[in-house]
DNA sequence: TAAATTTGTCTATTGATATAGACAACTATA
DNA sequence: TATAGTTGTCTATATCAATAGACAAATTTA
């Protein structure tokens, strides 16, 4: 019994996904898991056009996206070349912390503060601080940036009362952990991880810089202090082309 | 300082997936979080469509694409309402199993056994398991379904030499739990998790029974026994518009 | 230098996607 | 029984997506 799944280059017609979208997507991935070697060239348009079943000139705009992307370089008369590295393969654990996950994979990262402000609590973030809905909470949105690409997007709410100022923290330090120690928290833990994943929306496409149509893995986490107490409610987008979460020991 | 993130009911245009994709997509996100209650109408067309900033008729196309999914129900008259229920929240800890992991949710789950083959393995097959590349493996092609919808396709590898005829079992006891107590192993855990999100491909489609240009979560695992020896190697995908992954202590 | 290989550009045609408007069919309600 | 509100169907038009073919432009190789 055989079940031809890894020869599966298969491609789907009036699925409101366009071809060159799906054979996009599909080159990334082959990055991604090292079918196409970086710095080395791909196969000639025509032979991925036969690859894919599609027309050269549908290849075409699969490469052009990419190129706008800065996966790609294509030279005339060369050829067409990779550009990026792999998915960055970010841990998630006990102990998640931005800065300490990707150090191994890259050479700089850091947090942008992008915005913050105090708003009531919505009835998840309530739930999941343990605070009554309404209660006035702080909202940090910050970018995740490694090597200069940005690899995450999170909103990230802390109780009001107990975390004044931890927006200023945030914009001095560049760092969540930082900013809590100012609180006098010096070790919080992950307590739950909820994953999901959907299309990029078009905030998170200016965000996070992608090309329409890309998708974005999402996670809603809460950190909790060693004793149990809730400080963090967060959500964090995370481009599905760059990068890949791995699951260690919580 | 204020970011409008939750306001952002907005549509990507010529980007390689149609707005009525779009559109579908968030209809079901909004469904999944429960905004559309269930059993409940929808609000009417003209109204999605003024909501979403498109023609009534590209709201039309998502809907009927909802329909054929089994999602909504539309009647003429009295409006569009909402069939399925939310998201099945699948747990990934240590201890991963399918049916106990379901249990809470739905009320009948099985694995059904699509296909089984022994085949070399490959690279990544041969590092998860800890054996030579090329080595014989077993591979089962699984499907899980819970209240008769997929929720689950999976790859698992083992080795053959030691799990000679762990096809058969499986086919026979509908589990993996139950098929691995056979050789003996009766406690295994979770030794590293991998997850990525990508646009279903054609096998996926038929596999899951989804609409052309949905999502899947794609974890890629491996199992040990308690003390440390890696019996399974494990590609599963999850339709994302059905599951999240609630990721639980390792 | 000549030939082969590869990317870039152009024209043309077809089908899918999206918008627009009008009206039919059906349901609930005043 | 009207009337308002809702989904269903039809026509028309414009743009995007995909295929097809031809040839130009740049690079590498014989």
């Amino acid at each position: 019994m055989m079940v031809g799944r890894l020869a599966a280059d298969s491609i789907e017609r009036r699925s409101g996904v366009s071809l060159w979208r799906q054979i996009a997507d599909k080159m990334l991935h082959a990055i991604a898991i090292g079918d196409f070697t970086e710095n080395a060239a791909l196969p000639p348009e025509v032979a991925l056009a036969e690859r894919y079943g599609v027309n050269r000139h549908t290849v075409r705009s699969a490469i052009s996206a990419l190129v706008r992307e800065g996966v790609l370089r294509a030279e005339q008369g060369r050829g067409t070349f990779v550009l990026s590295r792999k998915r960055l393969s970010y841990p998630i654990g006990a102990r998640t912390r931005f800065s300490t996950g990707l150090q191994a994979q890259t050479t700089e990262r850091h947090i942008a503060l992008l915005a913050s402000s105090v708003e009531p609590a919505s009835q998840r973030v309530a739930e999941g601080l343990g605070l009554a809905k309404g209660a006035d909470v702080i909202r940090l949105e910050t970018r995740g940036e490694a090597d200069g690409r940005p690899v995450s997007r999170a909103a990230g709410w802390f109780e009001a009362r107990r975390f004044a100022g931890i927006d200023a923290a945030m914009a001095e330090t560049g760092s969540i952990t930082a900013s809590l120690a100012r609180f006098g928290i010096d070790d919080y833990l992950r307590q739950s991880t909820v994953l999901s994943a959907r299309h990029a929306d078009a905030a998170d496409l200016a965000d996070l810089d992608l090309q329409p149509g890309a998708i974005v893995l999402v996670t809603v986490a809460v950190n909790v202090t060693p004793d149990g107490q809730p400080i963090q409610f967060s959500e964090s987008r995370f481009p599905a082309e760059r990068v890949e979460l791995k699951l260690s020991a919580l």
